[in-house]
DNA sequence: CAGTTGACAGTCC
DNA sequence: GGGACTGCCAACT
């Protein structure tokens, strides 16, 4: 063997093993359900909420990213509305505020029961 | 090689 | 009950 070389691995450019445990993640998110980025990261056994974002903004383009919201089931600031359709085209439990006047959103997300984890097929918590 | 940024979260007041 | 600061980890320049 030629020992170690300058790169036995074609890690061109970035490696996107962060990136692919992400996206595996987020692509076992069921239709119905979504994740926060701390769920996320803490099945990465990682706290990176962050990095979670971020890798996401990069290998999310092929990503269900409405699917992962925030803290609170807050929906993701960058397309909020483009993540209503989905939601709503998907069946995710939301909680629409009848009353206007109420934040810049009027529509929120029901964590409380669509929020999901891949280590439990339990898709009835309460 | 190191510094800065960032699709967030959790805790303090 | 709402607002602000800090902490975390990974990618970008």
């Amino acid at each position: 063997m030629d020992g170690a070389e300058s790169g036995p691995e074609p890690d061109s450019g970035a490696e996107p093993d962060f990136g692919a445990a992400v996206a595996e993640v987020v692509r076992l998110i069921p239709a119905g359900h979504v994740m926060t980025y701390g769920d996320v990261a803490a099945v990465l056994g990682s706290r990176a909420a962050r990095a979670v974002g971020t890798v996401m903004a990069r290998e999310g383009a092929d990503l269900p990213w409405w699917r992962v919201v925030r803290a609170g089931g807050l929906p993701p600031v960058w397309h909020e509305a483009r993540a209503l359709e989905h939601y709503r085209a998907e069946g995710t439990p939301l909680v629409e505020r009848s009353s206007a006047a109420s934040g810049s959103s009027a529509w929120r997300i029901d964590v409380r029961r669509a929020r999901w984890s891949p280590a439990t097929d339990a898709d009835d918590p309460f």
